[in-house]
DNA sequence: TGTACATCAGTGAACGCGCGTTCACTGATGTAC
DNA sequence: TGTACATCAGTGAACGCGCGTTCACTGATGTAC
């Protein structure tokens, strides 16, 4: 049952798609090769013509994962409004298609390279994004705020999820935007 | 093989701390209940005399974690102590022995009630804590600071554990020490 | 353009392995007299 | 205090199961003529 080499690219695609949105849902751990392969629609025994390994897609689905991320915080254009989407309800209730740090970012302290060679580089991305977009001051004390920021919205979304019930955690949503959501330090 | 009753309840102790520990290190899914057994000095075959199962050995391993952290929090008086230890590379380096909504925060969004119902009553007091430490200006505002204080911690932390770059890693800690460090805001 | 053959994406069974959990057993501890 | 027996913490083998990975096979696609 050979497929067009389209098809095969295509197929490969919703492969780190759904890889991407699964570990965000269910941790690298939670989701094996088969539930990755049958959310692309695909059997498990075709995976190893795709990748090498389990870790090597994880690398990738993180990779796109972030991409995907990054892409969207770019698009919107002050400071307040990436603050507010990103500690948004929604936000929090989407983890499968939300920012892949809050979502596995302890495990990813324990994933191999490929993994973490991404993260990194996005991480420094965002930082300078977020520097941009605070605007103000030189910048040494920009940088610094930046990093203070992503280090505030993700931990807001951690534990916004992490926490049991759900009016508290709105509250720790609403008290990070309200930190971290654009107003001058 | 008989044991003492105070040599069963200290055989407890030790596989709950070295749950505590290895849970830490490398997460929930990442131990089984034969390693931790064999951490505690025992062989696998006696946990189900100690605990229903996994799961509940999990909950009291993540209370027993949050405790001791607690405690160690509450020792250090003021606010500057708290965040500088906590942003320490020593901190960052010893996850087994640190902050659990650090190490497995992203997994415990994904955990039973046990668990979540532990972590949701110390984000509390920690909360609370901070407030007091913090300790300027009235009710609202202060929770608020504290809240978002909190959320700057474990989101450094997790993204100076994630990160692949030494350096990178020690300016984010450096960069979080000074934004949340006590500094009036 | 048509034919003949090689390629290879995808299938589904199978592999070894480690997991959480169960169980028959052991023998020191705890208890009843 | 001593004796006889029940209890039960701990052992190690075994269980079913799902995991990551491999493999023989299929048959449509791609390629060479």
């Amino acid at each position: 049952m050979r497929v067009t080499r389209e098809q095969a690219a295509e197929n490969r695609e919703r492969i780190v798609d759904a890889a991407a949105r699964l570990f965000r849902e269910k941790g690298f751990d939670g989701v094996g090769v088969d539930a990755i392969m049958q959310a692309a629609g695909l059997t498990h025994g075709g995976f190893y013509r795709h990748f090498r390994s389990k870790d090597a897609l994880a690398a990738e689905a993180v990779a796109r994962g972030l991409a995907v991320n990054a892409g969207r915080q770019a698009a919107l254009a002050s400071l307040q409004d990436v603050v507010s989407a990103y500690l948004s309800p929604q936000h929090r209730n989407d983890a499968g298609g939300g920012c892949m740090i809050a979502a596995v970012g302890c495990e990813m302290a324990r994933q191999g390279k490929g993994v973490r060679r991404g993260l990194t580089a996005y991480v420094r991305d965002q930082i300078e994004q977020l520097a941009r977009q605070i605007g103000e001051r030189g910048g040494a004390a920009r940088r610094q705020q930046a990093i203070a920021t992503l280090a505030g919205l993700v931990g807001a979304l951690v534990l916004a999820r992490a926490v049991d019930d759900p009016a508290f955690s709105d509250e720790i949503l609403a008290a990070a935007r309200r930190r971290f959501g654009g107003s001058r330090t």
